[in-house]
DNA sequence: CCTATACTTGTAATGGTTCTAAGTTAGAAA
DNA sequence: TTTCTAACTTAGAACCATTACAAGTATAGG
């Protein structure tokens, strides 16, 4: 679920930020923004680009640098992409991720379907599994690798 | 679950490779014997790492072509890692992964739990997913990410 | 408005992985 | 067994995503 992803004001990422002891700067506006209006799963790259078409100013090693804060304060998340490149994703909640075993590539499935799964994950099988190997579960991240029919 | 895990002589794992379409080499072996008993899930180098201490005379780029053909074959998998480097897995099950948040290490969920786990999935919702995406699903990955209680 | 601290930036360095081109070998066929 | 060739191995170069560095700049608190 893209939280926040009608709220991308100024005023409203600059609290955003805030509460996330981030310091509120152009060029993280500009990251974020970017980076939560995607539906795909850029890479810092793709994002870079995006900025440069923009003519937001902004350098390769500051998208770098701000997405690593932003992982940090728990405002994004970095996957493994498998491939070359890590991609980012400006959710933080529980998701599914399916993953396409041709092209290697990465979408969301629909957050209503996600939820359902997730939603009937067997619980006191987790909860066995944390007592059982002194465990706390944070986040359950599941990608489902398979292959698009037409292919 | 460690598939052959009991069964890595020469000769049991030349049949395995000739029914994988793989021509048997000796620095094959040695990779996929060094990779087959590990209960981590070790990365290119630290294969090449042990492999050069049993004197195994094996080159990195070698270790990385072996993993390659072994993944390709579906004799392994890749881990993507999240951090700088990919992790291999001698199985190809569906089973369930550990992610220490603070060290970024990965591990394995005894197979028993994460047996239960999977096979408590709700299976209507997958097949839902599948219908209504137009996807066939090969395998689910779990990740449970957290932390370990004494941290 | 001033200051301290944190952020930004271009560039260099790093490090995992892939490429290349030359030598070697497995395994099929005769 | 011998021969043959496609496939494999290898060292080293190349590649490229990411991080480190050092100097300049901007934010936010006082």
């Amino acid at each position: 679920m893209h939280q926040q992803a009608h709220e991308l004001t100024e005023a409203a990422v600059q609290t955003l930020f805030v509460q996330h002891h981030l310091r509120f700067t152009r060029q993280r506006y500009a990251v974020y923004r970017a980076l939560a209006c995607e539906d795909i799963h850029p890479t810092a790259d793709q994002l870079y680009q995006k900025l440069t078409d923009n003519k937001s100013g902004i350098s390769l090693a500051t998208v770098y640098n701000t997405l690593e804060a932003l992982v940090k304060s728990g405002l994004a998340q970095k996957l493994a992409d498998g491939g070359t490149s890590a991609r980012y994703d400006a959710s933080v909640d529980d998701h599914l991720h399916l993953r396409d075993r041709a092209t290697g590539s990465l979408m969301d499935v629909p957050v209503n379907l996600g939820k359902r799964l997730l939603d009937n994950l067997p619980d006191n099988i987790l909860k066995e599994i944390e007592s059982e190997l002194g465990f706390s579960i944070n986040r359950v991240q599941i990608e489902l690798v398979g292959e698009y029919a037409g292919n």
